[in-house]
DNA sequence: TACGATAGTGCAGTATTATTGAACTACGGA
DNA sequence: TCCGTAGTTCAATAATACTGCACTATCGTA
């Protein structure tokens, strides 16, 4: 028996509030190189957003690893995910990140080509 | 028994050379609480060194988790260790990491009170 | 030279984190 | 209502991190 849904019509993602999103964190989040890439490729929409699929850093990674990084990029309060239809809808959360910690994920991902 | 030291009158320390100091590792070496705290302590003497005991960042940490924490800190390639005496002075590969990375050590350790 | 004190390393066990296949929920369309 | 697509959760395994213990290394003192 599986865990059910905290409700019976969409999935409900947590998000940290910006005051909990903590240095260590965002680093932890960054210091993979798949959550990188895949960090990259949502920036590249600024204001837009990804599906999960859409935004996979490699065709041949296995869904339930990349839903774990999306997870771990999530909990670090470094995106913001939304069910829209069948998919899940991806955004960096740059405004908030940049809030909290200016010019860190420019510094960053500066340097993630 | 215990695998020998390389040589019989020092420990040699592995250092990456600066081509290979990754984003992914500097980020990872740094997303650990006690390892930002022990590099804030060792960038405060920008050019000088710190003994490991003297760069911990609170008293009752074991010394093999510290010198573990060190052994990251150094194959990320962020500081440089040499033996002097009964101690091992740590130093911050600073200009380096920065030559490597422009900017990156700055934004992040802004953040790091 | 031998001894004790201090500084730190290496190993091994445990604990946490990452990866993946399988089973599942959820939504949309034929 | 059934099928396909998108993604999650679980359970099992693999890879890393943390810590206690035993050890090496060096210095000072006698």
């Amino acid at each position: 028996m599986q865990r059910p849904y905290e409700n019976e019509h969409m999935t409900r993602f947590v998000h940290p509030a910006p005051e909990d999103i903590t240095l260590a964190g965002v680093l932890g989040a960054l210091s993979d190189p798949m959550r990188l890439r895949i960090f990259k490729k949502l920036l590249e929409r600024r204001e837009g957003s990804l599906s999960c699929s859409a935004a996979a850093p490699c065709p041949e990674m296995a869904k339930s690893t990349l839903s774990h990084h999306f997870r771990v990029l999530r909990d670090a309060g470094l995106i913001r995910t939304t069910k829209q239809g069948v998919e899940n809808l991806n955004g960096v959360r740059w405004d908030e990140v940049n809030a909290r910690f200016p010019g860190l994920l420019k510094a960053i991902m500066k340097f993630q080509p």
